[in-house]
DNA sequence: CTGTTAGCGCTTTCAG
DNA sequence: CTGAAAGCGCTAACAG
């Protein structure tokens, strides 16, 4: 990680300036010499105790920042203050729609409560997460939003532990006792399913990740068991695995998949799909529209969680969550465990919309 | 932007710890005192420089940082050295998948040279850059990447002049004279015209967000009237703009193409539409597949330019820029110039790659 | 091979 | 109202 030494250190192209601008930033003392004053003074005026300057000396400050172009170093302040205003965000992968949504509500309420977000990407890598949190670490932020990949919770800090104060976010942390904020699983399963039925399917697939490591994706998982159980025994229900990861592994999978629809058609029961979350739902498509042409909605009825912008586009039932809001109400946790708070950990389970497309009206 | 007074300060919630592990993070000193050492030591074993240390010294510092969990405070480490390894990387929209995989290229190239990404995320919106700009100054990270938005070049450093050193990626700004790297908008609009006109599109429509302020936009605009002219009046073309800021001038423009495209039909044109990017494209669809119902396709073939991933799903020819080299070659550039290299602003442009589907072979 | 001594840019007592 | 001085955690001469 460290950049090593053997840098040629001579090389300076920062030098070759044009003219008049300064080669380094304006720091504080430059200030203070500049306004004729000490950097108490202007440190005073970064920090707005406006009150206590005079007006005249108040004036040399701006004026001299002004033409010093002055930014204050974060980094120092930082230093100095033991807090830098930085919150550290750790998504297992941007690729899926639902993580930059997150992420805007992540933003919007750290503009809102002065902080700036430090994002990492572990792309599904849970090496990568692992090097990441060791970084924010080493950064000092002052805490972290974790949609955990494999993350153990000996980086965090459980609730009144030691460690750097966490929220998670979709996802639990075994062992790991901190706030959660995240959907409300079961209830979006069980929207999802009653609709199903309503609308005559009674041979449903429930499709997901590999569930055993990740909450959300075993609660989903769960709950659809549940929620096919208390039809009873009106329809019936099956789980499948689809490993993303692992390409060989989902062409096996989707051959299965194929032969249960094929029966399924064969016994002329009407089937549905229920994929449990957006990057599952897209590969099923991509799949079906292989195998069965153009026309698959025709032939099978997709629901999904998660409400990606093609599912407009391609007509599919969705189980919309409320992403935005989860992120903020992440930062909003965090924050308050900044600030001190000594609570017990909290839980926010968001509700889903469901959102009733053309897949589903077969 | 500054936190304020007011803050109770007397709260403190951290205080309240489980047991042993410690109050405050280990700092430099304390591994110095644990280790029966000076600073220097610790600071030279941290920086790799282990040829100099007696085994017996490196052990004691090994098992002090083990037992203290101890982790350099990068904060202090960039304000002793003046470089904190920091870069930022400012997108103006995350939600168009091209800056996802741009971004990834980013990271991959940030880890290779151990450079911390500080991504941030303008959401369109101009007033956000700006702020977000002056923030990652106020950080002092070493560097800039900028798929820029409206930024003006005043905030940026010219090469060769002052400033904190910029890559732009994907646009250019007005009036600053810094490396660039992007597709080749010229190269990739041809491969599509050509490929339109060669499937027997004789009326193709070139549909853009406003293009006076953004050069990509720009250069594809003029790389498809020149193309057209090229033609030697075989085919016509026309420009489309699409203001997705706005939704109003969107359903303006919508019912406009409606009404072209219906003339055309009347006039037994075989019509395309060819989207400047995803976004447009997306909206596109979207409108097609509402005005024209789910087999729209078969009414009018639509291109795009990037190729984001429900483009298959949706059976749409695309032009794919290679997003990831896009976003490393970037870093690259940075790298360079944070380095000191002092060369002329530098212009790399990569190559789209025709990626045909259904939708233009009708 | 090792430790001492100055700061990096800023905030914060503590005296004017 | 204002400023001098003492660090925050770390690195980098400069002596041993």
């Amino acid at each position: 990680m460290s950049a090593g030494p053997g840098r040629p250190d001579g090389v300076d192209g920062a030098e070759k300036r044009a003219g008049a601008a300064p080669a380094r930033r304006a720091t504080i003392s430059d200030v203070a010499r500049e306004a004729g004053t000490g950097k108490t003074s202007i440190s005073r005026y970064l920090n707005g105790e406006l009150g206590v300057l005079s007006p005249d000396l108040r004036a040399r400050i701006e004026a001299a920042i002004e033409r010093l172009d002055y930014r204050p170093n974060q980094m120092a302040r930082g230093l100095k203050r033991g807090r830098n205003r930085l919150l550290g965000l750790l998504l297992a992968d941007l690729a899926n729609p639902y993580s930059v949504e997150v992420l805007q509500g992540v933003e919007a309420a750290c503009h809102a409560l002065g902080y700036m977000p430090l994002i990492c990407h572990a792309a599904n890598e849970i090496e990568m997460e692992r090097r990441y949190l060791q970084l924010l670490t080493t950064y000092r932020v002052e805490g972290v939003i974790v949609n955990a990949l494999g993350v153990r919770e000996s980086m965090l800090k459980p609730v009144g532990g030691g460690g750097i104060p966490a929220v998670l976010i979709d996802r639990t942390v075994d062992g790991l006792d901190a706030d959660m904020v995240g959907l409300d699983n079961a209830a979006a399963v069980h929207l999802g399913t009653k609709h199903l039925l309503s609308r005559g399917y009674h041979d449903i697939v429930f499709v997901v990740q590999p569930f055993a490591q990740v909450s959300s994706r075993r609660e989903r998982e769960a709950a659809f068991r549940e929620s096919m159980q208390a039809s009873g025994g009106a329809a019936r229900g099956l789980t499948h695995v689809l490993d993303l990861q692992d390409e060989a592994a989902v062409q096996i999978s989707l051959a299965a998949l194929d032969a249960h629809l094929a029966r399924a058609a064969a016994s002329g029961a009407r089937c549905a799909l229920f994929a449990a979350n957006a990057p599952v739902a897209l590969r099923l498509a991509l799949h079906l529209k292989a195998a069965l042409g153009a026309h698959w909605q025709q032939r099978v009825a997709l629901i999904a969680i998660d409400d990606p912008d093609w599912a407009e586009l391609a007509g599919i039932t969705t189980i919309r969550q409320p992403t935005r809001e989860i992120g903020y109400r992440a930062v909003e946790f965090l924050h308050e465990r900044i600030e001190g708070a000594a609570l017990a950990a909290r839980s926010a389970a968001f509700e889903g919309e469901l959102v009733v497309r053309a897949s589903t009206l077969g």
